[in-house]
RNA sequence: GGGCUCGUAGUCUAGUGGUUAUGAUACCGCCCUUACAAGGCGGUGGUCACCGGUUCAAAUCCGGUCGGGCCCA
């Protein structure tokens, strides 16, 4: 019989369906933190790779008799839903009203799980599929809006006009997360500032649409250069306003001319200087990304009062020179806009304070691989805001709070009014009674809720009252500082404690030369494909290959090996499942075979060495042990023994009996031991062997040592230097019947027994001999 | 610019101080076709990126160089 791979597992898929659900009864629990998929077309083949491992860490832990936590999630929220629906649907949320792009996105995410769905259940997830969650969810909504109230009510949130990072394209406040550094070519514009005794500054300037917005210039204050100048007031071109020549330590003297000009604001720095030395406020750019200068720019584009400044400036003679330069810019992580900065009204967490605290977190959660921690080190390290949590976007879950326009008191609904959308039924005033209350018109910054994960998950499983912490959280390492961060941030603010004990960073999946996989170089793959090219397993079994962390690379090879060691399982359990009607695996008691005794020794050797290494997480070892065993000892060694005594009517009974048995149990034990890796497979194989349960209801195996010794592995040994001969003698055409064995007495007569069935020879004679040797005769 | 990581046969990979450097895959030869869309046996193939240091001993530890990848500026 021919093995359909995909007919093998989607009989099975259809049969697991109505599994009945885990319930926690106490015990150790191991509770997952699933990463949810975001909503964003079918999955790819990074998710071919990482999904996978968590399953099989899942399915050991929960063989091991743990009771194992695996949810699963969409990550439908925020401003990455809103960009994937307009790509979908074709057409722009600016166009459209608030509720309308509201609904498209639920549209388009429901549609889209939908799609997701089908291709991640083929990957053979153990994971709660029927009780996923979505981020966007009103259960979602509720725990969010409630755990902002929890930070807010005492100012850990706090709301505050600042110097606010934003996205003129996207028209909405972000946060340093989503801050993308790029290389960009620019221009460097030199322009002198006149004093007004003909001395003058120049300086030189990438941004010469923020003149109007110049409130002093700037320079190192151990600069000679500039040394008696400092303290003077210079005109601005094209504007005449005057500005004094300030010093600061930030400024390098070796960029540019060594003198910049402040703006409010063209960078960080900017911010720093004009709040260290009480600088006067000149915002030219508002919130929504429009240059006013009250001057020469109304209502324009960043791009045009660029080229108009730049016009007026050669027109006036501004300009001594130009100079192509490549610089880097910061840029939004969605639309690659470069960023600008603002004083606006926004909420934000504090976390600039609890640097040291979220460095000690860090440091009590288990990193696989450590190294990965560092950069999570370094991310703490070099936060520079506190975390602004406010998006001006329309799609995204509300921020629970009112402003009372009369006394301007904040308040907040109720915590049991929750999930709120705050804009319908605006309360009064609680203060003062006034009704002139406004709702706060912002949502959340997607982190604010993918950061609670921990809380969505244990919630949802009616769990959160028996437990704090996860077990294991598993994610890329591409998303370190914004998800990591942000969940080990909450799980402090909130609880004082880790989110869980282990995070598992996956590497990524490289094209088989190890480049980088993407759609203009024509060398993706999508697990579809591999799934019905190979079958899920081998997809899977290529996912196990590789150590926490390691980038991998899509190998044909590595799917052809895991596809051969699917249909090896299959066929020996085939084989040995003929041995014997008998399923009664329990029944022996004592084993008397040397061969028999040998297997079990041998397995027993094998458990515990991979058990060890599935106890710390190292799956790819494991399975290679366990692949050595099962290919070179099982089936080239014993199987091949087992067909020996099975065919050559020299056995007894009982020598039959028990060598079926012993068969069908190391069997058995194997496929558990590779039900984790390969779950279609091994349940087959489970049932040829006639068993009636899930293979994967079975607990994983324990060593069982025989008592009694063997030196068996000496007749091993001259069984492998027969076949040699006998191969090295048909290939003169000879067939090799009889031999000449130089025994060195570790070989019995029931071993010569032994050999002689599996080598099929006719006669074997001894002779007295100090080494192990094989001769025909 | 800073940090992390990797560099071992055509390709991929194991190996964190100790025989002749692991295995897979590909290739070649042979055997078997009696569980195997196969299996078995044997073979070709490596200056362990490069240079220097520590050591009785380095693929392994240290320093540097070159090259790839990633993260953060």
């Amino acid at each position: 019989m021919d093995l359909d791979l995909k007919a093998m597992e989607l009989k099975w898929l259809n049969r697991w369906k109505n599994r009945g659900k885990q319930e926690y009864k106490g015990g150790n629990a191991f509770l997952i933190d699933t990463p949810p998929p975001t909503v964003s077309g079918i999955p790819h083949i990074g998710h071919a790779f990482s999904y996978p491992v968590q399953d099989m860490i899942a399915r050991y832990r929960r063989m091991k008799g743990d009771f194992v936590l695996y949810p699963w999630g969409f990550d439908n929220n925020g401003l990455a839903t809103e960009r994937y629906a307009e790509k979908e649907r074709g057409f722009k949320v600016s166009n459209k009203e608030k509720k309308e792009v509201i609904q498209i996105c639920k549209e388009v995410s429901e549609e889209t799980i939908k799609r997701m769905f089908e291709v991640y259940e083929r990957f053979g997830l153990s994971s709660d599929f029927n009780n996923y969650l979505t981020t966007y969810s009103q259960e979602s909504w509720k725990i969010s809006q409630k755990m902002f109230l929890e930070l807010a009510r005492d100012g850990r949130a706090y709301r505050s006009e600042s110097l606010t990072i934003r996205c003129p394209t996207c028209k909405t406040a972000i946060s340093q997360i989503e801050m993308k550094d790029e290389m960009l070519k620019s221009e460097y514009f030199f322009l002198d500032f006149m004093g007004s005794s003909k001395e003058e500054v120049r300086i030189a300037t990438t941004r010469p649409e923020l003149l109007g917005a110049c409130v002093a210039l700037c320079v190192n204050p151990a600069d000679e250069r500039f040394s008696n100048l400092v303290g003077k007031e210079f005109s601005v071109p094209l504007y005449g306003n005057k500005v004094k020549l300030i010093v600061d330590e930030s400024v390098e003297p070796d960029k540019g001319t060594g003198a910049e000009m402040i703006c409010t604001f063209g960078d960080q720095n900017d911010y720093e200087i004009w709040k260290k030395n009480n600088l006067e406020k000149r915002i030219i750019i508002d919130e929504k990304g429009r240059v006013n200068d009250g001057k020469h720019l109304s209502n324009k584009s960043i791009q045009e009062a660029r080229a108009l400044i730049i016009e007026l400036l050669e027109k006036g003679q501004f300009i001594r020179e130009r100079k192509k330069i490549e610089h880097s810019v910061n840029t939004h992580e969605r639309c690659g806009t470069p960023l600008e900065l603002g004083i606006s009204k926004q909420w934000f967490i504090a976390c600039m304070n609890l640097k040291d605290e979220l460095l000690a977190q860090g440091s009590k959660i288990v990193w696989h691989p450590e190294f990965m921690k560092t950069r999570y080190d370094n991310w703490v390290k070099g936060l520079k805001w506190d975390w602004c949590i406010s998006r001006q976007r329309p799609y995204g879950i509300p921020i629970p709070a009112y402003y009372c326009e009369s006394c301007g008191e904040t308040f907040f609904p109720d915590d049991d009014k929750l999930p709120i959308d705050p804009a319908e039924n605006v309360p009064k005033c609680p203060k003062c009674g006034s009704s002139a209350v406004s709702a706060d018109k912002d949502v959340m910054d997607t982190w604010a809720t993918s950061s609670l994960s921990p809380f969505l998950y244990l919630q949802k499983a009616g769990m959160e009252s028996k437990f704090n912490i996860m077990t294991a959280r598993f994610q890329g390492h591409d998303i370190i500082s914004t998800w990591a961060f942000t969940t080990i941030l909450r799980s402090y603010l909130h609880r004082k404690t880790i989110p869980w004990e282990h995070i598992f960073i996956s590497g990524n999946v490289m094209d088989a030369q190890g480049a980088k996989m993407s759609k203009s170089k024509g060398n993706t793959s999508y697990p579809e494909e591999i799934i019905e090219k190979y079958g899920a397993d081998s997809m899977r079994f290529w996912a196990s290959a590789y150590s926490m962390g390691e980038d991998a690379r899509l190998r044909e090879q590595e799917l052809t090996r895991g596809r051969r060691t699917v249909i090896k399982l299959f066929n020996a359990s085939k084989l040995v499942a003929s041995f014997s009607e008998d399923r009664n695996i329990n029944s022996l008691t004592d084993i008397n075979s040397m061969h028999n005794l040998w297997i079990l020794q041998k397995f027993s050797g094998t458990i515990s060495a991979v058990t060890p290494l599935m106890e710390a997480f190292e799956l790819a070892k494991a399975r290679l042990e366990l692949d050595k065993f099962f290919w070179e000892i099982f089936c080239d060694d014993f199987l091949e023994i087992c067909k020996g005594i099975m065919n050559s009517g020299s056995f007894n009974k009982n020598e039959l009996y028990e060598t079926a048995v012993v068969s069908m149990k190391v069997m058995d034990s194997i496929l558990r031991m590779y039900a984790p890796f390969l779950p279609f497979i091994t349940e087959e194989c489970h049932e040829i062997l006639g068993f009636s349960e899930s293979v994967h209801d079975k607990q994983w195996p324990e060593g069982e040592m025989p008592s009694r010794e063997t030196s068996f592995d000496t007749a091993i040994e001259a069984i492998h230097k027969i076949r040699t001969l006998k191969s090295a003698l048909k290939a003169k055409g000879a067939d090799l019947k009889k031999v000449r064995l130089g025994n060195t007495g570790k070989i019995g007569s029931q071993e010569i027994a032994i050999i002689k069935a599996a080598t099929r020879l006719e006669e074997i004679i001894e002779s007295d001999s100090g080494e192990l040797s094989v001769e025909a005769i």
